[in-house]
DNA sequence: AAGATCGTAACTTGACCAGTTACATTTAAA
DNA sequence: TTTAAATGTAACTGGTCAAGTTACGATCTT
């Protein structure tokens, strides 16, 4: 069980361009800091952009930036946009089998519950937090 | 994102065995209804023993039985006994660059977070739940 | 008109899971 | 003691998916 490496890409690419708020960054500049080819940085920015939650200038000089404020953009969105998938797979139990024809309505309310515990938690969480709790983080190290 | 679906079938099992307890069922039993090879069921079966929830007799009919009573054993168990990679993936931002070098630290916390509370909706339901769920919901289908 | 940048398609590579076959090992029962 | 039924595990295949890469047409600024 592991997840794409989109949702932490696309929350480096949130906080680049909010740390450089009014200036527009390119896919070229993006890869640097999260270490990874523009053409990846471009998907996941697509993906954004999809979600709103970035705008992209095409051309030269072009690039993107945050389509809406830090503190309106919450983990959850960002997750959402990026990962589709759902957290649990079900699997393909012989319906005809008086247990394999309930097994499976009795525990997708449990992972329902699961899942939605955890985006909660993202929801609870905005790109403005992330961006000040990372600038603090770049201030103590400095300090060292 | 997409977890395997060795935690539905894990599960499934188990409730087969609390179902007939007493009783050893075979891999070839439980892979009809799990609807899968007998090969995949004693791969998880072998996830299973390791972390103590059954017991297997090999030989000439053989089997297995739950090693431990259905109200002591949470989903989380059988989830962390199944699953073992993290919810999240890491990336690897470049470290010389002021913000590559803190959005680690900076977004672990908030993974550990949303993984927690994940797994304490497994935590708060046992075996003997969702078998108790699943016969009711047999019985139900079978008036219907 | 030139050059920078984007969007997107196509391909390669590497993981990982599920399914399958095969076989040595263990055990109960005839 | 032999036989048959199970197990555990290794090895291979096929499918899926993500990441990286190359390539190229489209778009925009200068």
């Amino acid at each position: 069980m592991t997840a794409s490496s989109r949702f932490p890409a696309a929350t480096h690419i949130l906080t680049a361009l909010h740390w450089n708020e009014g200036r527009l960054l390119s896919s070229e500049q993006l890869a640097q800091t999260v270490n990874t080819n523009p053409v990846v940085i471009r998907r996941v920015l697509g993906m954004l952009r999809k979600a709103g939650l970035v705008t992209t200038l095409p051309g030269a000089h072009g690039g993107s930036t945050l389509a809406k404020s830090p503190q309106e953009i919450t983990l959850l969105e960002v997750y959402q946009a990026v990962e589709d998938t759902s957290l649990f797979r079900l699997h393909c139990p012989d319906l005809t089998c008086a247990l394999g024809g309930v097994i499976e309505t009795t525990l997708n309310p449990i992972y329902g519950q699961a899942e939605q515990a955890m985006e909660q938690v993202l929801a609870g969480v905005t790109l403005e937090q992330i961006s000040t709790d990372a600038r603090a983080q770049a201030g103590l190290e400095m300090e060292a």
